[in-house]
DNA sequence: ATTCTTATGTCTTATAGAAGACTACGGCAA
DNA sequence: TTGCCGTAGTCTTCTATAAGACATAAGAAT
């Protein structure tokens, strides 16, 4: 285990640390130590952690170093403080995960989880669009999974997602729920804390028109979509087509 | 000016404490001081803070407090920290703007900020539409701008912008640059800090399809956004019409 | 041009008290 | 006895203060 004092490895003596331009903080290196741990599992999303003066004398450290490692944790949405309860790996439920990555909402504000029904899974190569995005090297083994999704009686989603096989062994062969980034999670141990989306309009091809009950070149939302875990690497590429009459994509910028 | 001990107003005693539930602690009570002195113009874009030993004594508060503060200024890019030389107010220059708000980016990556054409400047009153997003009040006089913007040759965007004439006293006879933002920090005093953009995809109407030289109904990214100043009112209402077939929206979420 | 000084922000540690939340225990009533 | 309630104690995070070591940059002195 990589336990005990974290500071050996700190600060440097003036000479050596102009040799060491990669230098960080020690509150930084707290912030990696921790952040591997809950990578590693040591910690479970759900877990709490131990208390501040625990870590802080299991790493050598002061209180106050890490508490501002926790900080940025927290103000990364990985640990969840409560105060006089604990700190607790953030559990990525489904409220989360709702208002953290799923930004469609209904014109009328309302935010819902919507439906899905699978239309197809298919175990297929990678494709070069699916090496440039996921980093995995061509020919991999993907797992390849379509589905529609509706809020209420309404459809409004088609989505073609892929994933590396080796990442979910077995997902094929499970029965899939409507939030996915929780079965990644509980079953794969692969906990999403990232995305990045490409918006585009794009017409309604003729397939996905069908699977959506519109007309051929309706203007569709296009959301292109690549997941990354907690340790950074890809995990998911999900291409969602999205009917934005009455809804609409949520972006506030700070 | 409200300068000297914020101290008077902190911490009342227990018994008190329960008869004021709008109990801040001290260090967003600092915040909030330093956030009202920018947003009066005490210190302006680009000019330095006084040092943080000084902000401390000025207010009658630790060094540490004052440091926290000004930590949450920086998390939100209200201000800028360089090691040595000191804290200034996030000047907000096109690097900036472009980064922070523009979220329109070249497929192949490239980010760059696109050339405008002003089509007409008009003097309206407020809809219902406008009211529901600036929160002024119905009929209220704004100013009304339409313009095109090009990156490089091709026409991309067609924008349509409204402004509370009040706040921008003038604006439509001035010449109106490529950078708005920076025009209404310079000269009304306006520092853009938040936005929230409603993003849907639709057919181009007749006449927008006309301004972006397409056939009507061609798919357009329709980027519906409310940007608020630093005192947190709304100021711009903005629709731009985005043709993506070479360019996409670009969302990170974390 | 190089080195030194000084000013300033950054990082770390330490201490102390406030506030929220859970647990254990004891008294009281049914 | 059994069940309920309130209180005290304890653990946790949160807020505030203070002080010193260190890093960085600007300008002065060499």
């Amino acid at each position: 285990m990589a336990s005990g004092s974290v500071r050996t490895a700190v600060r440097p003596d003036k000479a050596a640390a102009e040799e060491v331009p990669g230098f960080r903080p020690l509150y930084r290196q707290v912030y990696e130590v921790l952040v591997r741990r809950i990578a590693e599992g040591v910690w479970k999303p759900g877990d709490a952690l131990p208390s501040e003066p625990e870590i802080a004398a299991d790493l050598g450290v002061s209180h106050g170093t890490v508490r501002k490692a926790l900080d940025e944790l927290a103000a990364e949405n990985l640990v969840l403080r409560r105060q006089g309860r604990g700190t607790y790996v953030a559990s990525h439920d489904d409220a989360r995960i709702l208002f953290q990555f799923f930004k469609i909402v209904a014109d009328t504000g309302e935010h819902r989880f919507p439906e899905s029904r699978i239309l197809s899974v298919d175990i297929v190569d990678a494709d070069s669009d699916a090496v440039q995005r996921l980093a995995v090297r061509a020919g991999a083994r993907m797992v390849r999974l379509d589905r529609v999704r509706s809020v209420g009686e309404k459809l409004c989603i088609f989505e073609r997602i892929l994933l590396p096989k080796v990442m979910f062994p077995g997902i094929e062969k499970r029965a899939l729920p409507n939030n996915l980034y929780e079965l990644y999670r509980s079953v794969f141990g692969v906990t999403i804390v990232r995305t990045t989306e490409k918006l585009k309009a794009v017409g309604a091809t003729r397939s996905v028109a069908k699977h959506l009950d519109v007309a051929a070149g309706t203007p569709l939302l296009q959301v292109d979509r690549v997941a990354f875990g907690i340790d950074g690497k890809a995990a998911e590429w999900r291409v969602s087509l999205c009917l934005t009459d009455t809804t609409h994509y949520l972006s506030d910028l700070r």
